[in-house]
DNA sequence: CGTCGAGTTGATTGTTTTCAACTTTGGTGG
DNA sequence: CCACCAAAGTTGAAAACAATCAACTCGACG
């Protein structure tokens, strides 16, 4: 199953297709492509047929209202899947948080194959159950809930333990977790209070009482 | 392809076996059943092997957190299929919020024809489009936008025009939205005193400026 | 007609936001 | 290498919004 050369797969700034054995046995040809921090990978109403899967970097997920307050759905981290979805047109803008390298795939290759096609679906199922988690964090968790949730969550996908470093801004958490900057940052502050966490500059960060920050979840 | 008589469909309180054609092209055996109102119709931590369509009634999937504090992450109305997940798991509870009748039917019955799973999956992709659209009323909205936003895509799901009934209590709107049920119930007599919804009784609800609710939604 | 659950309204509190000033960090060029 | 600058983050004070606590009303049903 070979990728045809398309117009967007010829615009890709990488040069070579290369074979990817994903995790998750997704077995994908696709192409690298980098993004430069910020920079929009794919946007709101666009076409749905690529898929891509995170090799260094991390994107985060957006939405805007009208009136510009943002909503970031989603973070995605190296080894992550995303953009998997059925309907034709794309609900959010994913965007570089930082230098982030792709593996960009056809969609419609990959999904010829049953097997394949399962496995596109859990992937779309994982997305599901994220966002319901998000629901019930931003309906009804406190602020240092949320916080707390969303470090937790990090380590674990990180794999660093518990010390690594925030991929994101502090502008990001916030309008990940519904809040503002302000509130994240005082938030940050009051758990280094407890010693829950210890912050080293404002992206490295330790759990160090992961079982107390657990706790705050519920 | 007929259900097989199992033990949870000969638990069923409903007699005959009734073939059902979906709307959206899903084709079903199935059974009907019959909830009263706050029956649990599955509970989380259950197997996901059953799907469900309401004939008649509503239907509110809930999570808790550990002390308690409760949000709905949907409802479902008559002619909505609900219950489908690829998880093994159910993540949320599902249950009646009225008398409600359903159909029951067996999603390994669904799936083995590739072109119901094809079905199966859109319902599933709907459901990530809500849960999305979701997260962003929970991130971004206030209180007077969320219920806005809330009584305008109720008006449109129940397809009775302007006025109609709601089918859930105030506590559920306000676990639903993650407001509680004072903020709930003044923010809907603010609304009907800026004259863009009128009350009748506390079920009843006109919408009687749709446009400038949904201006408020942004 | 009385009771009970649901809903509304009022007063107050508390959390988060907003606005503003200040500090730290990281990158760039002299 | 250091100084400077802009961007990011922190902190403080005040304001706004929703939550909480409490009393009251409404409506369905016996």
């Amino acid at each position: 199953m070979q990728t045809q050369p398309s117009a967007l797969a010829q615009a890709l700034d990488s040069s070579v297709a290369r074979s990817l054995d994903m995790d998750d046995g997704l077995r994908v040809i696709g192409f690298t492509k980098s993004f430069s921090k910020d920079q929009q990978i794919f946007c709101e109403g666009s076409s749905t047929d690529f898929i891509y899967r995170i090799v260094s970097g991390a994107v985060r997920s957006v939405r805007l209202l009208a009136d510009g307050r943002r909503q970031v759905a989603d973070f995605y981290l190296p080894g992550d899947v995303f953009g998997v979805e059925l309907d034709v047109e794309r609900l959010a803008t994913a965007e570089a948080i930082s230098e982030t390298v792709v593996v960009v795939a056809r969609r419609s290759n990959l999904a010829v194959d049953p097997d394949q096609s399962h496995r596109l679906w859990r992937h779309a199922s994982r997305e599901l159950r994220r966002c319901r988690d998000h629901v019930l964090t931003l309906g009804r968790r406190s602020a240092s809930e949320r916080l707390a949730n969303f470090l937790i969550g990090l380590a674990k996908r990180l794999e660093r333990g518990d010390a690594f470093d925030l991929p994101m801004t502090r502008q990001d958490i916030a309008d990940y977790l519904g809040l503002t900057i302000e509130t994240v940052s005082r938030t940050m502050t009051q758990l280094q209070g407890q010693g829950l966490i210890e912050l080293d500059g404002c992206r490295h960060i330790r759990l160090r009482r992961p079982a107390a920050l657990a706790d705050l979840c519920e």
